[in-house]
RNA sequence: GGAGGGCUGGCUGAGCGGUUGAAAGCACUGGUCUUGAAAACCAGCGUGGGUUUGUAGCCCACCGUGAGUUCGAAUCUCACGCCCUCCGCCA
């Protein structure tokens, strides 16, 4: 959410800035809202004024003997308008806020225009886009050739958009994992953490997935309001949902690794041959909650952090800047890292790394106390894959196939795969 | 599933329906003392919102959440949520 008092003090610039992300904001509306609210709110405060007076002088005149028959006679006629003042300022505030949680976050200054993924920035690549001189197969035929990869079970035991891995194949994805959650908590000085699968709708308008994408999410039925996370940011950042953090605790920087569940809802035609696009697919998550002043030099690092998983894995990739149009909601600023599938010939999204600013540190309440003021202040919170697992097994496959279907191990996993090599 | 207990400020923990936004302690900040530090002592110290050019002042709200009773609710009533203990079941 953005600051309520960014919005109305400066209305115009604000949707100026949103309409770089195609966000139209009712100014209208909202300015029109927001005098009612003024008006309304001064007239409730006043009334309640007026009634703590009163009732203070009753109880001063009980305690002193005097008869207080006159005086609550003046103050039965406040009761109603009071009452109705507070529940119109009820309904304004309610109005009000429904509409500020739609509305997206502005973006940083240094996103680039553009409407669609189309026109994305590409920042800077690495490695070598490998050459084979055998035609290369995508990662469904290696893995349904060597009859580790089997989606037909899966849509038996389920439905379509979901895999079935086994043997030494479902051993390398479960290597994938390990190795990153080594990897970012030994070299890059993150947490491990272990959090809930299962988030409460407060956590999901924390982060910004409710109230616009319940569509997206997976929702149990039963006695409990649960749904099954979309990413591991949900449980992570919630962490300190309703905290104050003392300064010389930051920056806090935390790892996950779980499952995400994700209905794909309007994604139909969209990616629907292998382990691309699933309702359930796992991801290491990296979070970083910081002060103000250090969350585009932490996005940058956290990026790098990311980036350096797919360099320990030799896999050529580019980052890229996401442009005004293709930036998520709750963001700021977004790099997406793109991995080069043989397969498809193309860069692929494996990672998204995000800026949110204090867009979702305002909607979790989510603070640190400033020592030099003695006030709390908005945390920023930063997060990205580091890395989308299934994803990253795609690219190891394709990138790592030789001419008999083969799948050679990359150098850091061997040792996760019991000294095996190629499989 | 059954039976109890509890939810108060950064933390611990008091709180007869009437200046209680809330005692006390801890922590924190400033000061006195000291060569310095510690201790001791003194003072300050909640959060959110409104108004406003204003981090000044004034005002409002907040003691798990939401309703209710009342002139007046942290204190009474109801519903819900969460936590804890015991029993049962169970990976």
């Amino acid at each position: 959410m953005l600051d309520p008092k960014l919005v109305r003090s400066e209305l115009q610039s604000v949707a100026e800035k949103l309409q770089r992300r195609n966000h139209e904001l009712d100014v209208k509306a909202i300015s029109q809202l927001e005098e009612k609210r003024k008006e309304v709110q001064i007239r409730t405060q006043n009334l309640q004024n007026d009634r703590n007076t009163r009732s203070r002088s009753i109880g001063k005149a009980k305690a002193a003997g005097e008869d207080i028959q006159p005086l609550l006679d003046e103050v039965a006629s406040l009761g109603e308008s009071l009452t109705q003042a507070e529940s119109e300022l009820h309904d304004l505030q309610q109005k009000l806020n429904s509409i500020y949680m739609g509305i997206p976050n502005i973006l940083h200054d240094s996103v680039p225009d553009g409407r669609d993924e189309v026109d994305n920035v590409e920042i800077r690549q690495w490695g070598e886009i490998p050459s084979f001189d055998f035609e290369p197969m995508d990662h469904v035929d290696l893995g349904e050739g060597k009859g580790f990869m089997n989606s037909e079970i899966a849509a038996k035991i389920t439905g379509s958009r979901f895999m079935f891995l086994s043997g030494p194949l479902a051993r390398l994805h479960r290597s994938l994992t390990q190795f990153m959650l080594d990897f970012h908590t030994s070299e890059h000085g993150y947490e491990e953490v272990y959090v809930p699968y299962l988030v409460n709708t407060d956590s999901l308008h924390g982060t910004g997935q409710l109230p616009k994408f319940a569509d997206d999410l997976f929702a149990l039925k039963g006695e409990h309001e649960y749904f099954l996370i979309p990413t591991a940011e949900v449980p992570v950042t919630n962490i300190v949902r309703d905290e104050i953090i003392d300064a010389d605790k930051l920056p806090l920087k935390y790892t996950a690794h779980t499952p995400c569940f994700r209905s794909e809802a309007g994604s139909y035609g969209k990616d629907t041959r292998g382990l691309i696009r699933q309702h359930q697919f796992e991801k290491v998550e990296l979070v970083q909650l910081v002060k103000a002043e250090n969350s585009y030099q932490a996005l940058e690092e956290l990026t790098s952090h990311a980036e350096k998983v797919l360099q320990k894995l030799e896999l050529a990739y580019r980052v890229v800047a996401l442009c005004a149009g293709d930036v998520g909601f709750s963001s700021a600023k977004t790099y997406d890292l793109e991995v080069w599938l043989p397969g498809q010939a193309k860069y692929r999204e494996i990672s998204s790394c995000s800026n949110f600013e204090a867009f979702q540190a305002r909607r979790l309440q989510a603070r640190w106390r400033n020592p030099d003021t003695g006030k709390p202040e908005l945390l920023h919170t930063v997060n990205g894959s580091g890395l989308a697992v299934g994803r990253t097994l795609v690219a190891i496959m394709e990138n790592y196939q030789d001419k008999d279907g083969n799948i050679h191990i990359p150098d850091v996993l061997q040792s996760y795969m019991g000294g095996l090599t190629v499989i």
